[in-house]
DNA sequence: CATCTATATTCCTTTTTGGGAATATAATCC
DNA sequence: GGATTATATTCCCAAAAAGGAATATAGATG
């Protein structure tokens, strides 16, 4: 497999956003459905949809349909060395910032349950 | 020094354009100044002055002024561990992509003197 | 089948980005 | 000092990106 500039640079693209990096940053603390992500970060959900799809088509995050429920995981970068560096990278990177850790100590809080029905 | 969300997009954002990453990976080659660059990438020269702004508030170039030439390179990225992370892996990423090792082929060929004055 | 709900998509607006022409700046050379 | 030259900055335009409201879609539930 042949990795071009191009698929460097969406790698880079979709991790050059806050959003969407605590987006990735959650979800290394669990699965997460779209309406939950959207209650941790308080934006709306049509955002939420389209942050998701960047990070997806750039392989760094996957989901799996569960009825209604549309789950959304990180990949294990399997499909691409620069997916792979940077999700292992970030496992530690900004792991004491004090903005992510606001966000993750909310995270047990957000219970898919309780938020949805809007 | 503590890092912050921002920090980190600022470096993502930085190499989030083709250009820029062609810069970075010329410059694992050589110093290059203002108008080398132009030339290898075939774009204005403002837009590389700009590209180098860009990397340089990142972290990832510096520059030194050499009488009207102004040398840029990379850094150390001991100011950033994101830089000096990705800095080291583009050692080897893109190393044998079509359009880089065009552009590295190049690089022999491009000598100041008989690029600039333009 | 009608309704509800979670998510995706479309559409529109605002902001950001990349590009180049023109201009400013600063160093060199006569 | 005046001309030349490499680079930086300004200005403007076109394209891309981010955000949300409205709408479409698909699965669940009565």
């Amino acid at each position: 497999m042949e990795f071009i500039v191009k698929d460097f640079v969406k790698v880079m693209k979709a991790l050059s956003d806050p959003n969407r990096v605590k987006i990735v940053k959650m979800l290394q603390h669990k699965r997460m459905c779209v309406c939950e992500i959207r209650e941790a970060l308080q934006i709306a959900q049509p955002s939420v949809s389209k942050h998701l799809k960047i990070l997806e088509n750039a392989g760094l995050v996957d989901s799996q349909k569960d009825g209604l429920w549309a789950n959304y995981h990180l990949t294990d970068g399997s499909n691409s060395p620069y997916v792979a560096s940077l999700l292992g990278n970030l496992r530690h990177w900004l792991e004491d910032e004090p903005e992510m850790s606001e966000i993750v100590k909310k995270l047990p809080a957000i219970q898919r349950e309780e938020i949805c029905k809007r």
